[in-house]
DNA sequence: AGCATACATGAACATATTTTCATATACTGT
DNA sequence: ACAGTATATGAAAATATGTTCATGTATGCT
């Protein structure tokens, strides 16, 4: 029975609390759903299934991206969006079969 | 080539999200750490080692509770919080392992 | 009953997130 | 250079979440 104490430090709470966030959306759980069927979808891509306003989605993309969800590529007018590690995949499949 | 579509149902996104929103939390996710360790715990057990204010962490536990993460059983003055299901359990570990 | 300990609750406040709207930028084709 | 399509951005508004503080309820002890 050792001394009870967080196992994770703060930095690692922070960060696994940041991601989960941006995991925690209906909206962005969509987009990783898809990402996960397609290796790379456009924006409009995306809208088209989404149904979504543009605007809205380029702000849900942005977030992730900047979390490091998610990686672009431009390719002449479209910017392609792309999981960018398996750790999400990961999480999301726990989601998927245990919820 | 299917045809694209979002896999998951919306009120499964909702609760996926939900719940999601509410591991996304660093006290949260310390709570469900330590319960990780204990089986159960008090409140002043978890008290005593996240070092926050009693009615802040009796909020959390409400939340976690209301949302299915976490069940309790009072036992005479105190009250004994423990996880409800392996779920969330897999899903921290994947955070753990992976972020 | 009266007091102490353990925990919960509610309202107010602070802060963060989500959404919308208007506008900006990037690229392509003519 | 101009027009059109694709995407991004910023600020405001709407909403949700987190925190504090004061107080309430439950239980046990004397």
């Amino acid at each position: 029975m050792d001394k009870l104490k967080v196992r994770v430090d703060q930095k690692k709470l922070e960060r696994a609390a940041y991601v989960l966030k941006c995991l925690a959306h209906p909206v962005r759980i969509s987009i990783i759903d898809l990402l996960e069927q397609r290796e790379r979808l456009s924006v409009s891509q995306l809208q088209e299934v989404l149904q979504i306003e543009q605007s809205l989605l380029s702000h849900h993309l942005t977030n992730m991206r900047d979390k490091g969800l998610v990686e672009t590529q431009r390719e002449g007018k479209n910017v392609y969006y792309s999981l960018s590690n398996a750790a999400v995949t990961t999480i999301i499949s726990c989601i998927h079969g245990k919820l």
